[in-house]
DNA sequence: GCATGTGAAGCGCTTCACAGCA
DNA sequence: TGCTGTGAAGCGCTTCACATGC
């Protein structure tokens, strides 16, 4: 067997990301019935070839039978694991203007165990109010929800202005959130024990306008 | 001279998508009235590091004095102009769903040149409104609203349910559209003509979900 | 003196090609 | 025979270290 697995080594930062894909289209394959995949069939779906899928899994261990495929559900459930995603995870939100709104309501949260337990704003206007079930707070009241939750936030969103992002992060550091993901067009400075993900969807655009222009 | 820059080559990937990051940090800097900047210093705004950020700019060609610095407009102005961003681009939505809803009225869009003209829903209680000045029209309208858009549409956007996505990026490429980024869930093909990004927001709480656990 | 520009070295990821096994 | 699992080769990107030039 394989050693990286025995010790639950790091796992590459690309197969990281590809993890996550891969687990999208195997239940998918599940809600349709299927209970063997192969990696042919498994990488199209995902976007890759075989040979990536197949290196990306034996970084998690041997799950395969030869000459026939893997089972669905078990690399549902390994894949699952890799990924902490056996339990929910408690997720806050900062900033609800139109894309924090959209994403308090969003059920791909929900339903892959992201849960929105807390939003907050500055707006006075929109203190108060409840959106999807979630009451808006004020900043003043980040720091002492974060430590009053029971098992602590997993994960801060960040949905603000650019000029107030960095301020938002540095009280989700304080209150003691390890990971959070930035959708304001900044780049944000984060201590090393914190993760961080930036994803700005202008530089989405601009990426393809590239590519628009090399024909 | 460098000969990459007179043949206008492809940059690497990875430059590409660091392009953009650079950018909006010189706008940044331009707006603060900064008119030189060093390697040091914007690659600390874009969250990067120098030997990577002058080995990124070598490939544009050689835009630096030494001993002093960049430009902050000469920078803008040629990023700008490999990125395709001297002229605006004309973008279409499909899925008019709360991130759909908060899409056409980003601000981070028409900022930055990305001019959302035409929006598609099959819902016919959508279909007849107006958001952010943007008529929602019917799906059987796509095809010929691209088709009779002067110039065309650059980019479409695909912000629909995933059981819905394939089918629409299909109704885009045969429109002629050139450029898709997929909010959707689930990995659509698209030909090799056709440039495609895949923006899941649920992936990044999962990539994020793996390093948490790994403390 | 100081910051840029760049070959060269280093590193991580992808792809290949085939051994291993049902 | 057919598909997995994996060393090894190949490739692209990052980092280094220093020559270059204001």
């Amino acid at each position: 067997m394989n050693k990286k697995s025995l010790k639950k080594g790091k796992l590459p930062q690309a197969t990281i990301a590809r993890l996550p894909v891969y687990l999208r289209s195997l239940v998918m394959l599940a809600n349709k019935g299927e209970q063997i995949v192969s990696s042919d069939i498994l990488a199209q779906l995902a976007g890759t070839n075989a040979a990536q899928l197949r290196k990306d899994l034996s970084y998690l261990g041997e799950f395969g039978t030869r000459g026939v495929g893997y089972e669905v559900d078990q690399l549902i459930n390994e894949m699952s694991k890799w990924l902490g995603l056996l339990r929910d995870r408690k997720v806050i939100i900062v900033g609800l203007g139109r894309l924090g709104g959209a994403l308090v309501g969003y059920q791909g949260f929900s339903q892959r165990g992201f849960k929105i337990v807390g939003a907050f704003d500055r707006d006075p206007a929109k203190i108060g109010m409840v959106t999807d079930g979630v009451l808006v707070r004020s900043m003043e009241e980040l720091e002492d929800f974060v430590k009053n939750t029971p098992g602590g936030i997993d994960i801060g969103i960040i949905a603000t202005q650019a000029s107030s992002a960095q301020s938002v992060a540095n009280k989700m550091i304080n209150a003691g959130i390890k990971a959070i993901i930035n959708f304001a067009p900044i780049t944000i400075d984060v201590p090393a024990d914190v993760v961080l993900r930036q994803v700005d969807l202008s530089v989405e655009l601009q990426i393809l306008s590239y590519y628009l222009q090399k024909e």
